[in-house]
RNA sequence: GCCGGGGUUGCCGAGGGGUAUGGCAGCGGACUGCAGAUCUGCUUUAGCUGAAAUCCGUGGACGCGGGUUCAAGUCCCGCCCCCGGCUCCA
């Protein structure tokens, strides 16, 4: 079945494949290295990288690209608030950044290139467009983009030149023959860094490193560019406008831009003062819940974040993962294989095709979380009635379609690690009679002996002053017409 | 103002012409001596019919109002509200 993905530029959802090969050539604008990453970051990455991991899911090679931009006004207003170069701020979050980015547990792209890494490429791309007639220098050395020698300038965002003209304003001090060009190429001001080029010394303007690492790496049309929705315009605009203009070929044939974040309906910003770094989150909780999270709701769609959210998040990944682990033990232990199921087949090829059909139609992660929840589901309450092989093929397949998501690929041992490093109740996730050091087990079997015993004679007040007590230590008990069970909270 | 994206039950969210998917939360029931775990049920609803009803039928109900259709969250028209972009943003 093909995957259908929706295409920014035409505003509808498209068959996608790529241009060459079994080969997808993908460019995601990273982070301006500026401050610590937050959410909204973590959710447009998670996107990405559902994208990248379906794709490959379905058997294309992808080879993606994720740039740095580290070098902007924002950088070195910071640096000289804080009186150091730049580089150092930059090089600062980029770490963070890196740290987030691991920690959230995205694919590592192929290349993640630096703007300042690329000056020599940007003034070739430069130059190419002023020789084109494209750009034009000014007096105090900027290069800027002449917006209206291309003629398709607005198809991305819809916006029309009339329109933009009659808002934007050309700030004191700018040389710009037209309100809405761009600049390319930035002259020096006293004190910032810069590079030598034909214009004297300056920096690249924040769109042009795009382009010019994207051609490098990528070739002059490559098969998906992705973004923030806020980087529609200007900014993949004008990416557009400067490649097009240099190679008279399309840029990007799928544009994929992720819905941006809000705080409970208010936008999150520093005035407001309700940013969460990625850190944050990661404090309280895992990844895997960060994930499911983003991937709980479309990613073309605005996407909501406050803590109670995320508590309930992670009870449904605690869910799977109770089944999981339920069916792993019943692996190890006791699992009688005598029955198993006749339609079994059929209902795993079901859940994995319902599964892709839900990617294939525009990355529909919600909905395939519906059926993998479901898979875990039928796992868990078929476990007496399938063969041990069976109940192997359906984990495996489980914690496949995970993958896709980004979920479900601890172990019990891990996600109890992951749950005690946050002072989390784990009796959630491990299955009954699960015991990490045996020595106990002889103790707990001749207490839970005793207990029943109290039991059968009636004295329930010291029966459960007993379980009161194991509860404390951090055991559960529970009785069940099976006997009792018992499971380790902490 | 212009350009996008949204509005589905207490909450999150699928569904994009044919009985409103699933979960969370809440409240019941089963099982338990109790609890837990598990299973299971209910959780939009004015009016009308009727002695009455938690039952039966009818009828509304997916922001609001119209329309197309045998049939409308779903398509069309108009409007309201929310978010974002038009200035740095993922």
């Amino acid at each position: 079945m093909q995957l259908m993905l929706y295409n920014t530029l035409t505003r509808k959802k498209e068959v996608f494949a790529p241009l060459k090969n079994n080969i997808v050539r993908a460019y995601f604008c990273g982070p301006t290295v500026q401050d610590s990453p937050h959410i909204g970051h973590a959710r447009a990455f998670i996107a990405f990288d559902i994208l990248v991991r379906y794709l490959k899911f379905r058997g294309y090679k992808v080879f993606f690209i994720r740039n740095v931009t580290d070098i902007d006004d924002k950088i070195i207003e910071k640096a000289k608030k804080e009186n150091v170069t730049p580089f150092e701020i930059a090089h600062r979050y980029y770490l963070e950044f890196l740290h987030a980015a691991d920690a959230l547990k995205l694919l590592h792209p192929n290349i993640e290139p630096f703007a300042t890494g690329h000056i020599p490429e940007i003034i070739e791309l430069i130059k190419k467009l002023i020789d084109k007639g494209f750009a034009y220098t000014t007096k105090s050395g900027d290069v800027y983009f002449d917006v209206l020698k291309f003629k398709e300038y607005g198809k991305l965002s819809g916006q029309r030149i009339s329109e933009l003209k009659a808002g934007a304003r050309i700030k004191p001090g700018e040389e710009k023959k037209n309100p809405i060009d761009f600049a390319l190429w930035k002259a020096a001001k006293p004190g910032e860094p810069s590079w030598p080029s034909p214009w004297g010394r300056g920096r690249p303007g924040w769109h042009i490193e795009c382009s010019a690492m994207t051609m490098k790496y990528l070739g002059e049309t490559i098969d998906i560019h992705g973004g923030g929705a806020d980087l529609i315009f200007p900014h993949h605009e004008n990416e557009i406008a400067q490649s097009e203009a240099a190679t008279g070929k399309p840029f990007a044939r799928f544009w994929f831009h992720v819905g941006l974040l809000r705080m409970r309906g208010d936008k999150m910003s520093k005035s407001l003062g309700n940013i969460v770094p990625i850190f944050e989150a990661l404090r309280r909780y895992d990844h895997e819940t960060i994930r499911l999270w983003a991937i709980n709701t479309h990613y073309r769609k605005p996407i909501d974040f406050y803590w109670d959210l995320l508590e309930n998040t992670e009870k449904i990944l605690d869910d799977m993962y109770s089944s999981l682990f339920l069916a792993e033990q019943q692996l190890e232990t006791e699992h009688k294989t005598t029955e198993s199921l006749n339609d079994f087949n059929e209902r795993l090829r079901d859940f994995i095709a319902e599964f892709k059909k839900a990617m294939n139609d525009d990355l529909n992660t919600p909905k395939a979380l519906g059926i993998l929840r479901d898979f875990t589901e039928f796992l868990k309450s078929n476990l007496n009635r399938l063969s041990k092989s069976q109940i192997e093929t359906a984990i495996k397949e489980i914690r496949e379609l995970g993958w896709v998501l980004g979920i479900l690929q601890m172990s019990l041992e891990e996600r109890i690690q992951e749950k005690r490093r946050r002072g989390k109740d784990i009796s959630t996730i491990v299955p009954p009679n699960y015991i990490e050091s045996g020595d106990i087990k002889p103790f707990l079997d001749l207490i839970i002996a005793v207990r029943n015993e109290l039991r059968k004679r009636k004295i329930f007040d010291l029966a459960d002053s007993i379980r009161e007590r194991l509860k404390q230590m951090g055991i559960a008990l529970e009785d069940s017409k099976e006997g009792t069970k018992w499971r380790i909270k902490k």
